[in-house]
DNA sequence: TTCGGATATGCTATAGTGTAACCTGTCGCG
DNA sequence: CGCGACAGGTTACACTATAGCATATCCGAA
């Protein structure tokens, strides 16, 4: 099992092969929107690969720029009307933390995430902690607020770039 | 115990005396910052202030307006470095998922706070939860992560909204 | 098969958010 | 008084996102 699937940070090996990741995810949407009747365009497709392309999030803008390869460039609504197809699918989330956007590993399975996002290399990396979901249910149930969307995004240093420190 | 001060979301009556939470807010913002040497200047002061002037978070472009009433026109950079120098004293803080600010109501104590957000009217309180810190810290924990920052922004109803629905 | 609606993409223009870089003024201290 | 540090002003620009309308494509129903 390559791609982090469990409900474990799932930190990835430094030269994993990517390529399959890729795949992988390619082939989880493809599964996705044919059982939900959605279509998963050449554009929406494309963009959900160029979102894969590592494991760091990616900014709208520089989707912007990898379709505009060669000629034809793409106009901004574009990009973000894909985005929005693909996040309501599931397929990506967004990093409200950093206006961009990351692959979701399972897109098949309702969940609300938490992200860990490093510092060093720029890896994201999500969780579905049952744990964290529970206490903050707990917390907020006494309030008698009625919660609709969590956004929980924890930057610090992934174990990689905790053992190699970069600058001083 | 007017102003939310305790660990628990503390959700405003409806007809509070607002005035006072601005007053207290900053008077909490003079005693910090005379403890640490800080300067609250006056466009500091005024900034504050606008942000405490609702318990909804506001922009920055906001508050922008909201100092260039009559003639002189404030200009971006102004707001924005002075919402840096509240953050860093940890005065207001700012909310991503919304690219707004909210003032702090305990910037004397070091925390690290949750945010519940009502899609209803706006407000925004800030909750010290214990709990949902160690369920963070226990999950990270275990992946050799070393956190930093803590985002988390819980968007929903509050009780108020939640009781008196809007539109259907 | 053809029509018609829904969906997808393209386009222009503009709104909204944030920062770099440089300059001036002010405060407090030696 | 003069210096250094910090606060605030200004211009210009970079980045992020959406409104609103035009065109194209798909797909099911008549």
């Amino acid at each position: 099992m390559k791609s982090p699937q469990g409900d474990e940070p799932a930190f990835l090996e430094g030269g994993h092969e990517h390529q399959s990741c890729i795949e992988d995810a390619l082939a989880r949407a493809d599964a996705v929107c044919r059982e939900r009747g959605a279509r998963l365009t050449p554009l929406r497709r494309r963009v959900l690969e160029l979102v894969w392309g590592s494991h760091r999030a990616i900014k709208a803008y520089d989707l912007l720029a990898a379709l505009s390869d060669g000629e034809g460039a793409a106009k901004p609504p574009t990009v973000y009307r894909t985005l929005e197809f693909l996040m309501a699918q599931g397929l990506v989330h967004r990093i409200d933390s950093l206006n961009a956007f990351v692959g979701c590993p399972q897109p098949d399975r309702r969940h609300s995430a938490q992200f860990l996002i490093c510092g060093g290399c720029g890896d994201v990396s999500e969780m579905n902690a049952a744990s964290i979901d529970r206490a903050v249910a707990d917390q907020v149930a006494g309030s008698g607020f009625a919660l609709s969307r969590k956004i929980i995004e924890l930057h610090g240093k992934c174990p990689r770039c905790t053992t190699l420190p970069q600058s001083p």
